[in-house]
DNA sequence: GCGACAG
DNA sequence: ATCTTGTCGC
């Protein structure tokens, strides 16, 4: 596994590209939102890498259908860079999913990103679908408010939310979402951090535990 | 220059 | 993200 100054420096202005031009206008129809497809990552000695895909009921609140691709990191992690090591493992789980679905939710953030290109911006762009990162930590910018919600600014614009659950969370916009539609999107998703994606990481933490060879 | 830094 | 034992609590 390797990454070249020269190839990092390229990826950069890959995500400065998309960025410019990113559609944040909304496709989603929240009256309508019913099927949530999450996406999560796990690994194992830098050797093994297995991404699954949790489609998801809001009405039944159980899982559909799942999906997963087993395969090797090829790119170091850096931060600003997720992308270039999830994104086609996500793109390939998502392929395998042959049900529908209004939103897609990823681990990692979205326009909450140094160059505004974040993971959930590089496939919900790559697959043409409302996107929705939602990530543990804050990579870039500045929590407002109190509470158990509040904004979080990025050059003085609100570009995403934080949540209170049992841990704090972050959600901001991948692709045609608008960031003011974020809010009742999770409280429509029970308020707290998405269920599917929650099993998307157990479900890949075991997968990658029992597969060894 | 130094520190911070999604997963 | 992963490594990793015991320990606290329902
Ligand atoms: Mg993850």
């Amino acid at each position: 596994m390797e990454s070249s100054r020269l190839l990092n420096k390229f990826l950069e202005k890959l995500q400065i590209a998309i960025s410019r031009n990113l559609n944040l206008s909304s496709y989603l129809d929240i009256s309508k939102l019913e099927k949530i497809l999450a996406v999560d990552s796990a690994y194992k000695n830098s050797e093994l890498m297995v991404t699954v895909g949790v489609l998801w009921s809001l009405k039944i609140k159980d899982i559909i259908e799942e999906s997963y691709v087993v395969s090797k990191p090829t790119y170091e992690y850096i931060p600003g860079l997720l992308f270039i090591r999830e994104a086609p493992s996500i793109i390939e789980v998502v392929e395998k999913i042959s049900g529908g679905w209004d939103l897609l939710i990823v681990d990692g953030h979205g326009v909450l990103h140094p160059r505004r290109a974040g993971l959930a911006v590089i496939a919900g762009f790559i697959l043409d679908k409302p996107t929705l990162g939602i990530a543990k930590k804050l990579l870039v910018g500045e929590e407002a408010g109190g509470g158990d919600m509040g904004p979080v600014y990025l050059d003085g614009k609100v570009l995403g939310f934080w949540f209170k659950d049992k841990r704090k969370f972050y959600v901001s916009p991948g692709y045609k979402i608008g960031v003011e539609e974020i809010p009742e999107i999770i409280k429509l998703m029970g308020g707290r951090y998405p269920e599917p994606l929650e099993i998307a990481d157990r479900l890949a933490r075991k997968k990658v535990n029992e597969i060894n060879y």
